[in-house]
DNA sequence: GGCCAGGCTTTTC
DNA sequence: GAAAAGCATGGC
């Protein structure tokens, strides 16, 4: 079958399997030394070789989201470094930060994932967001898109239940519904003020701070957005009492990114 | 079988 | 207001 394949430069360090597998997405596999996802209405492999990023798709891959996407023109030697100096333990969780980058997703897409999240846990997320794709998703070749708004503001409880995501699933249609009637202003997500986006996004039925915070780093480029989950908050206590240094307030999610990962692999100690 | 999982809403004190 | 219960589901 014919491709297209599109070429970056792999930054230094950068890891698709952390990147992919850290919990901020959850839609990548990986299968015979390639990740197959899809972003968009675009169904793409991605793969390292040597110092090259390569994304292949049916279609030609749009270089310019893909770009944006992995976060490609983010300094994340210099969000590290800057971190680094805040405070000891955020040293040593950059010491151990793998090639992670914030993936700049689609907004609505990891608002969904993460009203999905609450409460639950990565591999138990992964299959009712396959599930929700599969059931209502756009069919591209063998994968499906992301169910848009639109499709899932005209569902039912019922009809939803396919999809095995329990008490969370009448968040995600009050999130739909709320989408598609215009009540939340994206637009206000990603250039109003953080307290403004979080406000945006708390007036979901079933979204808290938690999921508020989620939605604004991973889909609405807030790096400023700061997720504190049951192991964010387990470190919080342990290390950083006094809270995060405040002169790294513009890139807390970077850091959060990284004690995450840390806290996850070698326990809250 | 109890506990936990990238929590939030509702109820109760 | 703070604390606790209830919520669906599945892996361990």
């Amino acid at each position: 079958m014919h491709t297209h394949k599109i070429v970056f430069p792999n930054p230094a360090g950068f890891s698709l399997r952390d990147t992919f597998t850290c919990g901020q997405c959850f839609r990548w596999t990986e299968r015979e030394s390639r990740w197959h996802g899809v972003v968009g209405e675009q169904a793409v492999s991605v793969w390292v070789e040597q110092d090259s990023l390569f994304v292949e798709g049916i279609t030609p891959p749009d270089r310019k989201f893909f770009r944006t996407y992995f976060d490609l023109d983010g300094d994340y030697e210099r969000y590290k470094t800057r971190i680094s100096a805040a405070h000891p333990f955020l040293h040593m969780a950059c010491a151990h930060a793998p090639g992670i980058r914030i993936l700049q997703q689609d907004g609505w897409e990891a608002l969904a994932s993460f009203i999905l999240s609450q409460n639950n846990n990565i591999p138990r997320i992964t299959g009712i967001i396959d599930r929700l794709c599969t059931y209502f998703g756009k069919p591209l070749g063998n994968s499906y898109a992301f169910p848009t708004a639109e499709r899932l503001s005209g569902l039912t409880i019922d009809e939803l239940s396919p999809i095995r995501a329990g008490f969370r699933a009448k968040y995600l249609l009050d999130a739909a519904r709320q989408t598609v009637e215009g009540r939340i202003n994206f637009d206000r997500c990603c250039q109003g003020s953080i307290k403004e986006a979080r406000e945006e996004l708390t007036r979901i039925y079933g979204v808290g701070i938690k999921v508020a915070e989620c939605a604004l780093l991973y889909g609405f480029n807030r790096l400023e957005a700061f997720p504190i989950d049951v192991w964010m908050a387990r470190a919080m206590s342990a290390h950083l009492p006094e809270g995060l240094p405040k002169e790294i307030a513009d890139i807390a999610g970077v850091a959060q990114q990284y004690v995450f990962h840390y806290v996850r692999l070698n326990g809250s100690k």
